[in-house]
DNA sequence: TATCCGTGGAA
DNA sequence: TTTCCAAGGAT
């Protein structure tokens, strides 16, 4: 298909109109031209809906104010903010970038999306919103939001993930780009995905699309887009140590590759799950007495009940092993290692299991409160 | 339909 | 209950 093919001024016309008298226009990142604020708002809601950006992005504020304070503030601090929102690569990615525009740019994002993109945790798509609304930048977003509205609206019936349907669905978006009002046409494209063209249940009803949606008018609106195809998805099991002494819980900070990286979590007895019984997996006394024995002497031990969370691409299941320590020995392994005072926790750099499993643990009676710490 | 990387809400 | 997936990027 040709560009020319593609091109359709009242496509972005009818959206500006609708953006503007049916669209959000109160969400905190809005109204501004802050580069900051906006950078924030798209990194923050990268994978992730509205709904759960609002509280961090409010705090996260409140502590960083500018890029200058992100920049300069330690990477654990920002870890911290982070903690419970996920994708942790972001958080990083994050501090780094704040660090470049401060060192680059003078602390002020560029307003070409070319060289947004090449900073750290900025995309072609991110790079081209946050130019948008911050600059005014003629440029062309591919998000979740898009893609739907694209699969419905020009009955496009093949996998949004696949890479020719991806670079076909990026030609339209260019194509489609209005001439004037980029930022009420981009927020359009997120608000009408995000209202009225949403997975399930659209309001077709009140879709300024309606007149020219192909799925619509084939009875398609509930098969597109195409779903993503379902593979099994692994379970991996794991033990972990929970090791108290003297009101402080032992915690290991992750390496920045892999799973939760970056952040803090218990340390985990590793690769001696034996069994397949995922709520009572059997565990290797020898490798536990091993795990244990640099951290001190232990008391007693407690088996807590499996935990199972589920991640995107395969579900954990997580055996704590409560292990009141006697005696606790000097830290070694390079500041990798912390004893943390349960009072800290809520604040700490930590996945959402794991700080929802302490959190719940701290506040379970007051009986097993003295039991264990 | 390359794969990995979190979490929580909706159905 | 399980399944799906959302304002994607890095490798």
């Amino acid at each position: 298909m040709q560009y020319d093919d593609l091109h359709d001024p009242t496509f972005s016309a009818t959206l500006i109109g609708w953006q503007k008298q049916h669209g959000r226009h109160t969400l905190p990142w809005q109204n501004t031209r802050d580069g900051y604020l906006v950078w924030l708002s798209e990194i923050m809601l990268q994978q992730t809906q509205v709904a759960a950006v609002l509280g961090y992005y409010a705090r996260f504020l409140e502590r960083f104010p500018t890029v200058h304070a992100l920049a300069a503030a330690p990477v654990e601090d920002v870890m911290a903010q982070w903690s419970g929102l996920g994708y942790y690569t972001r958080a990083r990615n994050l501090h780094k970038c704040a660090q470049r525009v401060v060192a680059e740019y003078g602390g002020v994002f560029p307003a070409d999306p070319a060289l947004l993109a090449e900073l750290p945790g900025i995309g072609r798509s991110t790079a081209a919103a946050i130019a948008a609304f911050a600059s005014g930048t003629r440029a062309a977003i591919m998000d979740g939001n898009v893609k739907r509205v694209f699969a419905r609206v020009f009955g496009i019936d093949t996998y949004p993930g696949e890479r020719r349907t991806e670079e076909a669905m990026w030609r339209r978006a260019e194509a489609l780009l209005p001439d004037r009002d980029i930022e009420a046409y981009t927020q359009g494209l997120m608000d009408l995905g995000a209202t009225l063209c949403t997975r399930s249940s659209p309001d077709c009803h009140r879709c300024p699309m309606q007149p020219r949606c192909v799925a619509y008018a084939t009875g398609r609106v509930n098969e597109l887009p195409v779903r993503k195809p379902k593979k099994a998805t692994p379970e991996k099991h794991a033990a972990m140590l929970l090791l108290v002494h003297g009101g402080h819980v032992l915690l290991e900070q992750r390496p920045d590759a892999g799973i939760w990286g970056g952040l803090l979590s218990l340390p985990e007895v590793d690769g001696h799950v034996l069994a397949d019984d995922e709520n009572m997996p059997e565990i290797d006394q020898q490798a536990v007495a091993r795990a244990v024995q640099p951290f001190g002497v232990a008391e007693s031990q407690e088996r807590l009940h499996t935990v199972t969370h589920g991640f995107t691409h395969y579900k954990l299941h997580i055996a704590p092993l409560l292990i009141t320590l006697a005696q606790r020995a000097p830290l070694a392994g390079e500041g990798r290692y912390v004893w943390m005072e349960t009072a800290a926790i809520g604040a700490a750099a930590l996945p959402a299991p794991i700080k929802k499993l302490l959190l719940a643990l701290l506040d379970t009676t007051a009986h097993a409160q003295q039991r264990m710490f």
